[in-house]
DNA sequence: ATGAAAGCGCTAACAT
DNA sequence: ATGTTAGCGCTTTCAT
C-alpha cells in the first residue's frame, strides 16, 4: 500500500477529477485534453464538458507522470562554467526563449569551472530524463562527455570545444579573433607584445593564442617578441600578469588582453602606476560591453555575436530533437569583428625600440 | 561472460536490471541505493553487489517516476524578466548553486518582461510539479501571484515586490538609493535635477523615486527643481529621455540614472553633444559595474550588494522547502551602499542658478 | 464514440 | 533480511 505524502496539502486536480467532474472516463478525458478528440472521434459535447471541467478546476497535467508514460521529459539542460557571466548569460536566454517557444524547459547547472561538478551535474540532468543538452565544458578533459549515454545524445558544445565527434559544434572564430588582434598591433609597428591569457589549457585561451603566434609568423617580421602571462579568466589573473610583463619585457609597448576581466585588471594596474592608454601602452582586448567605448581609454576590442551563438546553439539542440534534421553533426564556427577604438599608439620606427616603461 | 547487456538497445539501465544483476529483489535494491540499507537491516552481501551492479551498469534513478511516487520533484523554478541582465544572472547563479547543494535541480525562465509570459511560465512550471519559486515579477497585476496554488507555496519575490502577503520578498533598499543620489546631488549645490527612469510602475522604478522626492523634501529647499523623464530600463529610453531633459531644463546640472542602461544612453548623448562630466553637467546611477570605475568620468553610483540578494532569496527559499524554518514569510531589505567617484561638480552659489547647457 | 486496464520506473507497506 | 505487490498520474491499446 502506498502512503500519500500529499495528505496535509490541498490537491491539485488530477485528471481523475476533471473526468468525474465532466462526467466521462480517464480515457476521454485524457484524449480531449491531450488535442487527440478528432483522432477518436470524441463526441462535441463530451468534448467541450471536458475542456469547461478541466478550465474550472484549473487543472495541468502532471509532466512527471507524462514524462514517465511517454518516456519523453520535454526538458534540456545548459550548463555553464560562470553563469553570472554576461556571455554565458545571453546563450542561457537564447535557449530559454527557443525552449519555451517549442515546449521545452530548461534545466540550468553552474558548473563553476570545475570539470568534477561539470561531469556530475551531466549524470544528474541525465537523470531528469533531459532529452538534450548544452554545454560550454571546462578543463581538458573530456571523458565525462564521451560518456556512452551521451554518444547518440542531442549534445551542442558552445563557446568552447572539446575533442568529440558527437557534438554539435557553435564557436567563435577565436584564432581569427587572436590573428586580428595582433596583426592590428603589428600594423601600428608594435614589436614587444605581452599577452595577458585565460586559463592555459582552455580550447578558447588557445586557439586565441594560436591565432596570435599565426600573425607573428605571417608578419616574417623577426624582431617581435611575444610574452604569455596569466593563468585564468579572471581580473585578478590579469593584473598579476601585467605586472609580471611590465617587469620581465621593459620595452613591452602593447598588450592583449584574451578576456575582459583580465583587461580589467591591466586597467587597475595602469591606473595605479599611473600609466596612461594609448600614451604610455596600448591595450586591446577580446569582447565587447557597452561600457567599453565609454571608457577614459577606449578599448579596440573583438566582438563576438553572442546573439548568434546562442541562437545558433539552441537551433542545432532543437532542429536535432525535434527531428526535422537528420543526425549530422555540425560545426558552426561564428565571424568575429574587430571594433577599433582609441586604444593602440602607432608607432614610429624609432619608438618601436625606444620606449621604457616600469 | 561475452555477451554484452547493451548489444542491440542501449537503454538506460532500470533498478530492475540491476536487482537482476545482484541477484536481489528490486525493493532490496531500491532500499540500498537510496540510503535505506541499514533502516531496513540489509546484508553486507546484497548492499555491496547492489552498488557494485548499480556503478558497473551507470545505473541512475528516474527521476520522473521518483517525483511521480514520491510526490516530489526536487524541482524549482527561477522566473526572471531579462536572464541576460548580469544582475539577474548572478543571482540566478546563486539559486543555481545553493540547489545543487541541497539536491535539487533548477529549471530557468525568462519573462522577458512580459507579465503574460510571466504567468505562463508559472503554471508551466507548476505542471513541473516544482516545489518552490523565486520570480522577481514584472509589470503592476500580480493576480496570477494571488494563484490559489501558490498561496500556500514557497515563493520568492526578488528585487521587485508585489502586494501580496504570502511570498519571502529580498530586495534592496532602493528607496534609501534615490534618496542618497538625490542628498549627494543636493549637498554638492545641484537645484536643477532629471530622473531618467526605467519602467513606471515598476517597484523598483518607484521605491527610487520616492526616496529621490523624500530627499527633495527632506532638504526643505524651496527652489529645487526635478524633472523625470523616460520608460524603460533601457539605453533607448536612457538617451530619449536625456534628449528630453537637455531640452527642457535649461538650467538642468545634474542626472540621475535609475539604472545602468539608461545611464549608458545618456553616455552617448553627452559623447554626441560633446559634453563632459563632470565639467558641463554631473550623472550619478544605479547599479555598479567594473568598468564605471574606469569610465572617462567614472560614476558616482549606488551599488546592490547582489551577491547577498541572491543568498538571501536562495536561503528563504530551501528553508522553508527543508522545512527548517517556520511558515512565517520574511522580508529582507538589504542595504545599498553609495559609492562616489568623480562624476558630480561640486557647485557654487552662483552656479547654481547660472549653468546652461544645451 | 467510449471505457477498462495495462504499465512507464520507482518506493514502501505488507508479507514472509 | 528479503520478496511481493500496489499504486503515484498519465496515455494507449484493446475491447465494446
Amino acid at each position: 500500500m502506498a502512503t500519500d505524502p500529499n495528505s496535509a496539502h490541498s490537491q491539485l486536480p488530477k485528471l481523475k477529477d476533471v473526468a468525474a467532474a465532466a462526467g466521462v472516463s480517464l480515457s476521454v478525458a485524457s484524449r480531449v485534453l491531450s488535442g487527440k478528440a478528432d483522432a477518436y472521434r470524441i463526441s462535441e459535447l463530451a468534448s467541450r464538458r471536458v475542456r469547461k471541467e478541466a478550465e474550472r478546476l484549473g487543472f495541468q497535467p502532471d509532466r512527471s507522470a507524462k514524462a514517465l508514460r511517454l518516456g519523453k521529459s520535454n526538458l534540456i539542460g545548459v550548463i555553464f562554467p560562470d553563469v553570472a557571466n554576461s556571455f554565458f548569460a545571453a546563450i542561457a536566454q537564447q535557449v530559454a526563449h527557443a525552449a519555451e517557444r517549442v515546449g521545452y524547459d530548461v534545466l540550468l547547472a553552474d558548473s563553476g569551472n570545475s570539470t568534477n561538478r561539470e561531469s556530475s551535474l551531466i549524470t544528474q540532468l541525465l537523470s531528469r530524463q533531459i532529452e538534450g543538452l548544452v554545454v560550454c565544458p571546462v578543463g581538458k578533459s573530456f571523458d565525462h562527455l564521451k560518456d556512452r549515454s551521451l554518444q547518440k545524445f542531442p549534445l551542442v558544445l558552445v563557446d568552447r570545444i572539446a575533442e568529440i565527434n558527437h557534438a554539435h559544434i557553435v564557436t567563435s572564430d577565436h584564432r581569427l579573433g587572436g590573428t586580428m588582434l595582433a596583426e592590428h598591433l603589428i600594423e601600428a609597428g608594435h614589436r614587444r607584445i605581452g599577452v595577458l591569457q585565460g586559463l592555459p589549457g582552455t580550447w578558447t585561451n588557445e586557439k586565441r593564442l594560436d591565432g596570435i603566434r599565426a600573425a607573428l609568423r605571417k608578419s616574417k617580421l623577426k624582431d617581435i617578441e611575444l610574452a604569455v602571462r596569466g593563468d585564468d579568466f579572471t581580473k585578478e589573473s590579469g593584473s598579476k600578469a601585467c605586472r609580471q610583463l611590465l617587469q620581465a619585457m621593459p620595452k613591452l609597448s602593447a598588450i592583449i588582453a584574451l578576456g575582459n576581466p583580465q583587461a580589467l585588471g591591466c586597467l587597475e594596474v595602469f591606473q595605479e602606476k599611473g600609466l596612461s592608454i594609448p600614451r604610455d601602452l596600448s591595450l586591446v582586448s577580446f569582447d565587447d560591453h557597452p561600457f567599453v567605448s565609454h571608457l577614459a581609454s577606449p578599448l579596440t576590442v573583438i566582438q563576438q555575436d553572442v546573439e548568434l551563438l546562442g541562437r545558433e546553439a539552441s537551433r542545432l539542440l532543437f532542429s536535432e530533437l525535434l527531428g526535422e534534421s537528420a543526425a549530422k553533426k555540425s560545426q558552426e564556427i561564428v565571424p568575429v569583428k574587430l571594433e577599433v577604438r582609441k586604444s593602440v599608439m602607432v608607432l614610429s620606427k624609432v619608438q618601436q625600440h625606444e620606449r621604457v616603461v616600469s
